[in-house]
DNA sequence: TTGAAAGCGATACCAC
DNA sequence: GTGGTATCGCTTTCAA
């Protein structure tokens, strides 16, 4: 049996045709609006059903969109490519959190891949055009945010999700989700004072983004509301770990350090050996960021709930879809702490 | 500076309104058709440009592919959900070409994620709706593949092509992309016949999928071309490798297998092993699939190019979508064999 | 050169 | 209940 190719895609209008009723009649049928297909007799509607079977009809979506200024995809648009290094990838987990909680709500994805610059970087707006548009909303995550686009997205009033905390000149609140890192640094502080650690050092990469603000203004007062003292540069806006600081740190009463990445912790952990001085025995270290799978040593770490962030990046968008005129804050998915065998009590 | 935030996208009558002139003048403008374009005196057209950045207008992308019918946007249908197993996946290098030849060609991608029928197997139509039909082609792959949706599909008239061959009733010439499985084999019982093989043996795997077809019509035409002998149970059809083969194997003449997967090779070797024969110094073994980084041997085996097949596969999409009428043959792409050392000259 | 107007396919209001 | 009909935003033909 082989089947004749139809040529051209069969329209409500043809329906209508062979069911012998009006094209509304159609709509109201196939549209699936209970409360206007219940007002159609059985009869007609099963005649217009068979008449839809017959001719394979199935709805045009760009017309429904046009009409309904909806269709039921969400884009997500990466400011950088994502697929390439994705194995490796920091954003990777995000991506599986929203495609799980997208199908689950029945929506589809639309990756905005094509948007390259040709430099790598990415950028919502080519000659002018907003490709996102297609896409009933679009989630936007990347280091690399560019910032003018978020502003001109916000004032087009074009509803968008941002993953992780940006703030915007001329954006009042960009919608985001964002990991509780004030929240979290604040504990990881409450934890060391609890193991006795009055004396702690911060060691800061040199990265000026939004949510690192939120780590070292969580670290820092926390710091403060507990009566504890930190003397380091990083505290004070001072990147990396030289060999002077590790000198200071080895013979000052400094007894646990916070690292913002695995990098610098790694670094601190040479430095103290070279020294004569191990962790956590002399002092206890908790990283922020970057502990793999792969890691030398079990560091107690911050843990950040990508798939939960993902899937919330999700939720809150479809809100946004819903009611444009949500005024909606960022929401906050709290961190957890990974227990390592980096930090001890301090020795008496 | 606070800008306000805009209620209404602006259309192309707004734009025409502010610059004074037509909405035809401005779609001229816009649409980006240099010849139309061209026939705009300067004047007029910078007008319409300052209207147009004033406003902050953007096309709206549904209205023109309803126009148009094409909206640069791919779908990628995979009838498993790919992301939540993307490391590990079968398909996940696929993904990362048809990424990739996407973001260069300029188009962006529509992952169809929704459509699952909460069994885990995804189907092309929901309801009654072909939700493929936002994207101007659709890549589909999976080892599920729905035949009855594919046949669909071609009937519509729908532009897609398949990953993998499938042979579908009713639908003469499914448009593919398919690793050359058939010539490959041929060369592999050829390699081995010029190390001297003259006796092979072909291990099959439960599967009756088509491109194990292409494997096995490849190696049984080779065989006979090249006058060797194989009177496994594999090649006659009989999956799988029991003890009483096992016996027969290693008292029998054969100095060559070809298995379908690293599963079955290591079976093999296992058995082979406990009757005192040693691969390859007996027993030359050639691996047809599966054969992950974390193998234990390094197996002579097939190598299929997955980044390369999903770029070919959007290239030959977009010539589906730029010419529907064109009748796309299937797309064969080479494969290769990756050397290992599971294979060597017949011992005198 | 420029503009008016006819669709593209679907929805919903408003009469009948 | 049912069927015209205006409308969504854009492209393109046809006149002026």
């Amino acid at each position: 049996m082989t089947t004749q190719r139809r040529e051209r895609a069969p329209r409500q209008a043809d329906v209508a045709r062979l069911a012998g009723v009006s094209q509304s009649a159609v709509s109201r049928v196939i549209g699936g609006d209970p409360e206007a297909a219940a007002r159609i007799p059985v009869d007609t509607r099963r005649r217009i059903l068979e008449a839809v079977k017959e001719l394979g009809y199935v709805p045009n979506l760009s017309a429904r969109k046009l009409r309904n200024k909806t269709n039921r995809l969400l884009g997500v648009h990466t400011f950088e490519p994502v697929f390439p290094h994705a194995r490796e990838s920091f954003y990777f987990e995000f991506l599986l959190g929203i495609e799980e909680r997208a199908e689950e709500i029945g929506y589809d994805l639309v990756l905005f891949t094509s948007t390259g610059a040709g430099d790598g970087r990415r950028r919502v707006y080519r000659d002018g055009t907003n490709r996102l548009n297609v896409a009933d909303g679009t989630v936007l995550l990347g280091v690399a945010t560019d910032k003018a686009d978020l502003a001109r997205l916000w004032q087009e009033g074009y509803p968008f999700i941002h993953i992780g905390r940006r703030d915007v000149p001329g954006a009042p609140d960009i919608p985001c989700v964002v990991p509780d890192y004030f929240g979290i640094t604040g504990d990881i502080a409450e934890r060391l004072a609890a193991l006795g650690h009055r004396h702690l050092a911060y060691l800061r990469e040199g990265l000026e983004l939004e949510p690192y603000e939120d780590r070292r203004r969580g670290y820092g007062d926390a710091v403060e509301r507990l009566g504890l003292t930190d003397r380091s540069p990083g505290l004070r806006g001072e990147p990396g770990l030289d060999e002077a600081w590790l000198d200071e740190l080895a013979r000052g009463p400094e007894t646990a350090v916070v690292a913002e990445s695995e990098r610098l912790a790694e670094a601190l952990l040479r430095g103290l050996r070279a020294r004569g001085r191990d962790v956590p025995a002399d002092v206890s270290v908790v990283v922020l960021e970057g502990v793999g799978p792969a890691a030398t040593r079990r560091w107690e770490h911050l843990d950040i709930p990508r798939k939960e962030i993902g899937r919330a990046a999700i939720d809150a968008l479809v809100a946004i879809v819903d009611d444009p005129d949500l005024r909606t804050e960022s929401i906050v998915v709290p961190c957890s702490i990974v227990d390592g065998d980096t930090i001890a009590t301090v020795r008496p």
